[in-house]
This record gives C-alpha cells, structure tokens and sequence, in this order.
RNA sequence: GCCGGUGUGGCGAAAUGGCAGACGCACAGGACUUAAAAUCCUGGGACCCUAAAAAGUCGUGUCGGUUCGAGUCCGACCACCGGCACCA
C-alpha cells in the first residue's frame, strides 16, 4: 500500500472540517494522477479517464446525478491528524477550480456524502448539528429513542442518519496534540486551523477569483479571425506568436465554402494562400464568436472611421464620459446626485437593454473586456454602462420559453410581412411591462394593427383611397409610389382653432405619454393615444393643429405612418414642411388641465355607496354635507351614529358609523 | 441548491393607500352588405334577486397584521417563471 511521497495541494473553504477528512478526490485530468495510480488499479483508472473524457459538458454537470469515480490504490496522510486516506479520481471534482484536487468531508458536503455512501468509504463527525437537526434526519425506526441520545449517536456513527451536515455547528472529535477546534464555532475554528497550518507551513490563506469558463473560439467562418500564427520550435514543437500590430486588423478570406474540410478542418482550412506565411509559419484557423465583437461595438461606434486605433482619445472620453460631455447646453436639467457619478452625468452607454438570459452574460464579459482595456490605460472610465434595464423574455404563445424543439417559435418577418413595422413595434410595447415576462399574441398584433388603421382613416379621405387602390391594382409596380399622391385628406380636417373640450384631453394625452415614454411605461402610453384616437374619432371638425400634435406624440411609437400623415397633413398649410423626426417634442400647458367640477366616491365604513359631484375647489364642511345629503348614503347612516368623517379633498369622503 | 422575478376577468393587462378591471384581445348581439371580409355600434368578474333592471353580497395566489379605508404597506407561506450551478 503505497503512500504518495508528493504534496497535494487542495483548496476549501471548510478547513475546520479538516479532522473529518476521510478520503481524497483527484479531478481525473490531474497531473498527479499518473504517478499516483498504482499498478493494479492501472486499467480501471485509464478507462475511467477515458470514461470522464468522452462525457460531454451538458453530462458532467446536468445529467449526472449519480456519482462516479475510481480508487487509484494510493493513499494520502492527513496532516492534521496523520490519517492515511484514500485518493480517488471522480469527475465530480473539476480540474478547472480551485487546485483539482478536494479533501473529502462525507460528513459535512452533500456531495462527499453521497460518494462516500455509495462506495462505503468512511464517514467521520467533526460538526455538532443542533437538536433539531438530528430529530429530523435520524433513522425513520429510531422514534422511540431519546433525541438526547442522538448526539451521541452523531458523533460516532454519522452515516446511519438521512444527509451530510452542512450548515453551522460547534467542532468535535477535532484535536490533536498540538491544536484543539472542539467546542469552537465554525468561524473561530477555522480561523485557528488556518493559524496552525500556516505556523505549520502546511497551508495558507487564499481568496480564490472566478470567472466562468468561457470557449472563446469557434470553428466557424463568420467570426473575427484571431492575429495568431503557429510556428516550430527547433525540436518541433509547436508554440504561437500574435501578429505584430502593423499587420493588424486581419481580415477573414473570402471563400467559395463556408463549411468545414473535409477532414475536419474548420473552414479557414481551405484558404491555402491566407493560411500559409512565406516563413513557413500557419494561421490560426478557429475564429471568434460574436461575443467578441459585441463586447466592444459600443467604443467602436463612438469612433466608427478611426483607421488608426480601435477608438480615439478625444472620442472615447467624449462619449464614455470621462468628460461627462461638457458640450451639453447648460440649460440641461440638472440631475440629482445619485446619478451623478464620479463628477459625470451618466458616463459612457446611458441605458443598456437586455433580457437576463442575455444580458446575464453579454454584460458580464462586455464589462470584463471593458476593465481589462480601463486597467491597460485605453478607456477612461472602469465601467462601460450607467444604466441595465433588464426586459422580459416574450414567450411563445403556448407560456412556454420560444425555441425550435417546442415549435413555439415566432418569426418577426412573417409579423413584418404581415402588419409591417409599425404594428410589429408597437404590440411588442404595448404587451405589457417592460421589465415583465409575457406570451406572444398574435391575435394582439391585429389589435394594434386596427388602431394604426384607424389614425390612418382619422386622417385620409375614404373616396380617394379606394380611387387609390383601384389605380394601384393597375398600375405597373415601378410606378406605384408615385400614386400615393392620389390619397387625399380627410375633409373634415381644418386649420381651425381646437375647441377647450378638444384641448383638454389633448394635453392630457402628452403629459402622459411624455411621463410614460421617460419611465419607460410603453403599454401605458399607448393606451393613452388610443383613448385620444377613439375621442377623434367622434368630432365633426378636426383641427389640424391638433392632429399634427397627436403625430408628434406617435412618432416614436409608429415612425412610418406618422411620417407619412405629417407630410400628408402638411399640405394643409402654404408652405412645406420639414420632417416629423426633427419637430420639437410637444408640451402640455397644465392649465388645461384644471377640472372645475370632479365626481368622488362617498363610502360608509370604508365601502362604496355613491359617487357625488363637487366643485374641484370644494371645502371639507361643503363635501361634508353633499356627501352626508345623498339619498344612498342615507340608506347606510340613517339611524345610526356618525362616529367619524373622514375627507380628502378631491379624493374621497368616508363616513364611519357605529 | 443559490440568486432574481411574477401571481388581478376566458386572455395580455391598468390602478400617487381612496370608484378594482382603463386600453387591447377573444366572445355575444346589432348596423352596413345579395352575401362575406373590412368597418361601425352595444354588452360582458362572480353570486343573489328579477320578465328585465335597480339594490345587495363576494372578489386581486393563501393565511394573518397595520389602517377610517389595502391589489397597493408589514409578516409568514404556496405556486409558477428566468438566470446560475457537482465551484469543494
């Protein structure tokens, strides 16, 4: 039985359980592991590497439930205690973390736990669960015994109850001649441990940084290539070397085929002339994902034309922020100061909009690259983003998350083909909350696409469309744009001055669909103009004025048509008119706005008995008895005392009675 | 397992602690039409009573609390969704 003359080095963050160590796992790719295995466990350990090897990413980690592993024959010496232990291999140690190599505690991880039970390894107690802990996971047939006694129990024989112990305890059967953790809490006892190994010089204290392993390569054609050549070392080795920046940026090749050799090659392969150096040296041939591009456009779409750098000086701090763009006019309105950071207004990108399952990920490696270039001196600021929103995931119709296997998969050109743009743009904001998940509707689609076509009746002359559609049916396709002209005004549109009773919900209508717009509240907005589109609908006369303010509102809602109407409604006036895009946003006059005569609920004992009309101004005694002369409110207080009158002006008048 | 989110009509949803269900979908009835499509009008939470209504009762995942008053605030729980995950 060989003992391994090496060191193994393990990481944890339980060193307090280290007198419960009763095996050792290797991850099956440790290096380790060859010299360790011992002639007769040879065979079973080279399958089972290769058994480890040939599971996929997905296997290792979602599928494989149950545990697996192989002894190596050899045995380790625990140095707390001097324990000759076990060692090993199992894939559910991972050669990526930590050092690849754990110090088993089957007592005190679930993980160790199971592995332990299933090949019948040792299980040592060196926690105290409390009481009721060890109520709940003793045997089922130990009920009539005394809970008192299972402490005892505990601390001898830990695998007859139902699960390892993970949660805090004070330490047992942890002390050896020199250090003694019994009767400590974790903390302390892991703080005296870690002291004793490090006077010890048999470990020491580490923080251990993680950032998820990411594939950065694919072998595919479209992807940035990477700037890197292979070479020979004089024994034949081969190493690699980037391309000096003067021949930067490298472009992909063109090829006739974009699949792969047919030995296995990724498609650079077949670009013999780019692939091979006139040194003898070859070209990396796997590309880039697009994660790698997507990580940087932000900087790069600040300096789009810079042939000399990924982005310039000037550029860079005047869109990320180091400037905090000065150039602003300081007629700006001043923000408050919690979004003022580091002496900027909103540094770099001002609001980033993804959904988790995206956004997750894009945004963790996006602002990695972003510091990796902040710590390297090339952008000024550490974080790229001021703002996250996360949307919601828009599921298939059937509530189900959208993809191919569940055949719930909305197509946006099929919705483009069919209601166009605008209508596609729109639903998707008047779904419902940003931030919230929800299912695809298609018949929803349809309902804001009857709302588009109702502005567009509002505005066009019903006589000319149909002369216009009968043209267009005719008409060679070349010549049909030209035939939009043919579309005429609505007669009913005047350049008259609005009615006040026309005004007034006008002017409620931008103030919120500008409030809305600014918290992000789409759906809200929409509705908003829908109400206002309805109302319009009913008027005699439509004044212009009023109607190309209602477009202004839409415009970032449904672009096209409201283009399209404006210019259509421009020609109501002598002289033409610029772009919707470039008219000032419109603003409300509050004093519109001003009801002089409101309707509020009267209630008895907090339920609602009638609805009373009162001036806007009304006192506390005028609500008081408009509201206590109600008929209905009568039927709820006659004969009754009237313990309290509570009232909010505008708002509610609550009578409680005994 | 850890982290985050969401629960309101048949459906998507709305509602500074003050009239629950705006707006839209679906559905039903009607108008226009030879007919259909499109469009327009009307009606829809449940229960109870009624010829029909009015009035009344209940109702925002569950249980409790605060309050004159709770979808909204507080506490506990349940369910569903998303992200991450043998990370020692």
């Amino acid at each position: 039985m060989p003992i391994a003359d090496s060191k193994i080095r393990v990481f944890t963050t339980r060193p307090d359980t280290l007198f419960g160590a009763t095996y050792m796992v290797l991850s099956p790719e440790h290096k380790l592991v060859p010299q360790l295995t011992t002639p007769e466990q040879k065979k079973a350990i080279e399958d089972y590497k290769a058994f480890a090897a040939g599971k996929s990413d997905l296997e290792r980690t979602e599928l494989a439930k149950e545990k697996t592993g192989v002894f190596t024959g050899a045995y380790a010496l625990n140095p707390v205690n001097g324990a000759k232990i076990p060692i090993w291999i199992a894939d559910y140690v991972l050669a990526s973390y930590g050092t690849g190599a754990i110090m088993a505690v089957p007592a005190h991880d679930e993980r160790d736990w199971e592995f332990a039970q299933k090949f019948e390894l040792p299980i040592r107690a060196v926690v105290m669960p409390p009481v009721e802990w060890l109520k709940k996971n003793a045997p089922a047939d130990w009920s009539h015994l005394d809970p008192n006694s299972f402490t005892v129990e505990f601390a001898k024989i830990p695998k007859n109850f139902k699960t390892a112990f993970t949660d805090e305890g004070h330490a047992i059967n942890s002390k050896n001649l020199e250090v003694s953790l019994d009767s400590l809490g974790v903390t302390e006892a892991k703080a005296k441990i870690t002291a004793w190994l490090e006077e010890k010089g048999l470990g020491k204290k580490t923080i251990n940084y993680k950032l998820r392993d990411w594939l950065f390569s694919r072998q595919r054609y479209w992807g940035e290539p990477f700037p890197i050549i292979w070479k020979k070392d004089a024994a034949g080795n081969l190493y690699h070397e980037a391309l000096p920046e003067s021949s930067l940026p490298l472009l992909p090749p063109s090829l006739e085929d974009y699949k792969p050799t047919p030995d296995g090659q990724p498609p650079l392969a077949r670009a013999k002339d780019w692939l091979n150096l006139p040194d003898g040296s070859v070209r990396e041939t796997n590309t880039m994902p697009q994660w790698a591009g997507s990580c940087w456009y932000y900087l790069r779409y600040t300096d789009a034309k810079n042939a000399g750098g990924f982005v310039g000086k000037e550029a860079e701090q005047y869109w990320m922020g180091s400037r905090g763009r000065q150039s602003a006019p300081s007629s700006a309105p001043e923000k408050n100061a919690s979004t003022n950071v580091g002496g900027y207004e909103t540094p770099g990108v001002d609001l980033y909009v993804g959904g988790t399952e995206h956004a997750v990920l894009h945004l963790l490696y996006a602002r990695f690259w972003h510091k990796v270039l902040f710590d390297l001196g090339y952008v000024s600021t550490p974080e790229p983003f001021f703002k996250l929103v996360n949307q919601g995931l828009i599921q298939g119709e059937d509530g189900q998350k959208m993809s191919k296997s569940r055949g719930n998969v909305v197509n946006p050109d099929d919705i483009l083909v069919e209601f166009g743009a605008d209508a596609f743009r729109l639903y998707e904001m008047f779904m419902g909350p940003l931030q919230d998940t929800k299912p695809w509707n298609t018949k929803g689609v349809e309902g804001v696409y009857r709302f588009l076509g109702r502005v567009w009746r509002l505005f066009v002359d019903e006589q000319s469309e149909t002369e216009f559609e009968q043209a267009e049916t005719n008409a060679e396709p070349q010549g049909r744009g030209e035939l939009l002209d043919l579309i005429k005004l609505n007669a009913a549109i005047k350049d008259v001055q609005p009615t006040p009773a026309q005004l007034k919900p006008l002017h409620a209508c931008i103030k919120k669909v500008t409030e809305d717009l600014e918290g992000m509240r789409f759906n809200t907005a929409i509705s908003a103009m829908m109400v206002s589109i309805n109302d319009a609908m009913t008027w005699e006369t439509k004044p212009a004025s009023l109607l190309k303010t209602f477009l202004q509102l839409l415009a970032p809602f449904a672009p096209h048509l409201a283009e399209e109407l404006w210019a259509k409604i421009s020609t109501i006036y002598s002289q033409p008119s610029t772009s919707l895009a470039y008219s000032p946003w419109p603003k409300f006059d509050p004093a519109r706005l001003i009801e002089s005569e409101i309707e509020i609920p009267v209630s008895v004992n907090g339920k609602m008995r009638d609805v009373i009309k009162v001036p806007a101004d009304a006192d506390h005694a005028t609500l008081e008895a408009i509201a206590k002369a109600s008929e209905k409110v009568k039927a709820f207080t006659d004969g009754k005392v009237i313990k309290k009158v509570i009232i909010v002006p505008k708002k509610m008048v609550n009578i409680v009675v005994a």
